[in-house]
DNA sequence: TTCAATATTGACACATATGTACATTGTGCT
DNA sequence: AGCACAATGTACATATGTGTCAATATTGAA
């Protein structure tokens, strides 16, 4: 429980007190980031948060403009990365669901739900879906499937990706591995070379076995 | 702006109180979920709370119970429904997406939102997670298919519908039904038979044109 | 070591929520 | 009409949250 030490000298900054309020936003929702229980948990008075940021409003936004940047952007990146193969080009999309630092389901969860109270944050929820939704659509489209299919399968990519993150549950990366290929077969109607899988398993640290 | 009467001839009632948390968790969450509040909706004092729940906490539970009434039963019903092919099974299955009497979307994700705060409420959805993606899987064992390919095709039916329901987005029925014979064909493998979409179509109301 | 910028604190004013005790009112029944 | 009880309301005690202000402490640099 000691201080987090930043390079200032001092005990508080505004990277620590956003870091406090998304692990807070994280674990319980919006509504639990508040300023007093953040300011027990840093040891510090309640009122010294004012001399980082205006109110509370602004803390949120800092939240907000965390998510935007951390998880718009990698999908894209993913889905128009280079594969020689659909199936090898929805591996790299899948490289998002079990690669933490390039999509961070708990904090999309925790969005989503505070989309729930916030028409403002709705509407941000609603330009990342888009935004999405389109760069899938378009990597179906690149390897020639028709745009209604690929409509729908971009779809079924990303609906299922953000169902599994709504049911919050933890499994082993073994068992989530070993469904894996069905995946890509169902999504893309193609099966994965081995090769291509190996790949995959490799840079996510999982020996089949 | 009128008192809802009820058959007592008194003003409030167990229901009534239910009701409007019912409709405040559906636009706000949980949080939103407070006494205060849904006495000035209700226009009634706040106290008069108390004559029909104990606190708030069991005001809470009753949403909950309402919740497993609803949504939980109809999911397996369907997917136990008489079909001639596994696509008419799985469009017995999409009834529930799109009818609001059989499964609650709304309420589906606020309940979601706020299993994030609290072990209680994580534990009731895992539990209708499970129940649910068992008679999804049962019903393509039913029709022939492998244990695997079931597990996560009834994965892939289940996790859409959450994903979507998380979006929270608000498209035209029309909008929806375009896209039903690509979801059947993405889901089950084979393409519907037109007098099965017509028959679909039809109970939803919808005119294809 | 002194100084100014940076950071921290406690006291205050206020708002919103919960729950209890007790008084009061409304309703159906005889 | 009058009674018993269901329902509502008022007053109080308490908890937790926000934000402002003036006073104080800490730090790095002159």
């Amino acid at each position: 429980m000691d201080q987090a030490l930043n390079d200032t000298g001092w005990r508080g900054s505004q990277e620590g007190w956003l870091e406090a309020a998304y692990h807070s936003l994280l674990d319980s929702g919006v509504d639990s980031v508040k300023i007093l229980p953040l300011a027990k948990k840093l040891n510090l008075s309640r009122t010294s948060f004012y001399w980082f940021f205006k109110d509370r409003e602004e803390l949120l936004a800092g939240l907000v403009a965390r998510w935007r940047d951390k998880n718009t952007g990698n999908i894209v990146k993913q889905s128009e990365a280079y594969a020689e193969s659909l199936a090898e080009a929805m591996l790299n999309v899948f490289d998002c669901w079990l690669n933490n630092d390039l999509f961070d389901a708990r904090f999309e969860f925790a969005v989503r739900s505070w989309a729930l109270q916030s028409d403002e944050i709705l509407a941000e929820v609603r330009q990342a879906d888009q935004l999405r939704l389109e760069a899938l659509k378009r990597m179906f489209i690149r390897f020639g499937l028709p745009e209604a299919t690929s409509d729908v399968r971009a779809r079924t990519t990303y609906l299922v990706q953000i169902g599994y993150i709504s049911m919050q549950s933890k499994e082993e990366l073994a068992v989530r591995m070993k469904r894996i290929p069905e995946y890509i077969a169902i999504y893309t109607g193609e099966v994965p070379q081995q090769r291509e899988l190996d790949r995959f398993f490799s840079r996510h640290g999982y020996r089949p076995g």
